[in-house]
DNA sequence: GACGATTGGGGTAATTGGGGTC
DNA sequence: TCTGTCCCAATTACCCCAATCG
């Protein structure tokens, strides 16, 4: 139920990856990662989630993320369901 | 039911949502979420709903009451993506 | 009535979102 | 295929001080 994990600003996720703000956000649009958004439309992410990803457990059936040709197991992420459930 | 009802201060939704005592502030005047005044003036927010706003995916049959042109999605069985219709 | 902490309102700077392009 | 950068618009964050809450 609650996760209980602080949320993450899409510039402290993309610190963490040392990437930009912009391929946090794509990957949030992706499904790649769960996202919250605010009520005014900004993205928060759990920290914990990406802690995940940036240990490279949370995707316990992919060790090499070079090729994807189709997931046919389940290879769904930490979001285990509609994580995209919020567009604008 | 239980509306629960347990009532939270702006800092304690500002704290759910990561952001900004003064950005709750902005979505009660904006309307984008419920609150319920004090004789003095300071907002109060009902806790069920600030949580079903923090999941936001729970919520597939539960709309808010914010007047929001909704696109009149026939209810993709298959694609429980809806392209929610709510750009800037 | 007094005190510390929070909240409200206004205004301005920084961040974010989406699209498009390289 | 993925990422970084450009644009503009909306949202959010931090500043002030006065009022309210507990």
């Amino acid at each position: 139920m609650d996760t209980g994990d602080r949320l993450l600003t899409p510039g402290e996720v993309a610190a963490l990856f040392r990437v930009d703000p912009k391929t946090v956000t794509r990957w949030a649009a992706a499904g790649r990662i769960g996202s919250i958004r605010t009520p005014g439309g900004h993205r928060r992410f759990r920290e914990s989630e990406v802690r995940a990803l940036l240990e490279g457990e949370g995707m316990l059936d992919e060790v090499e993320e070079t090729e994807r040709p189709r997931n046919t197991g389940p290879a769904a992420p930490t979001g285990p369901g509609p994580a995209n459930a919020g567009m604008y």
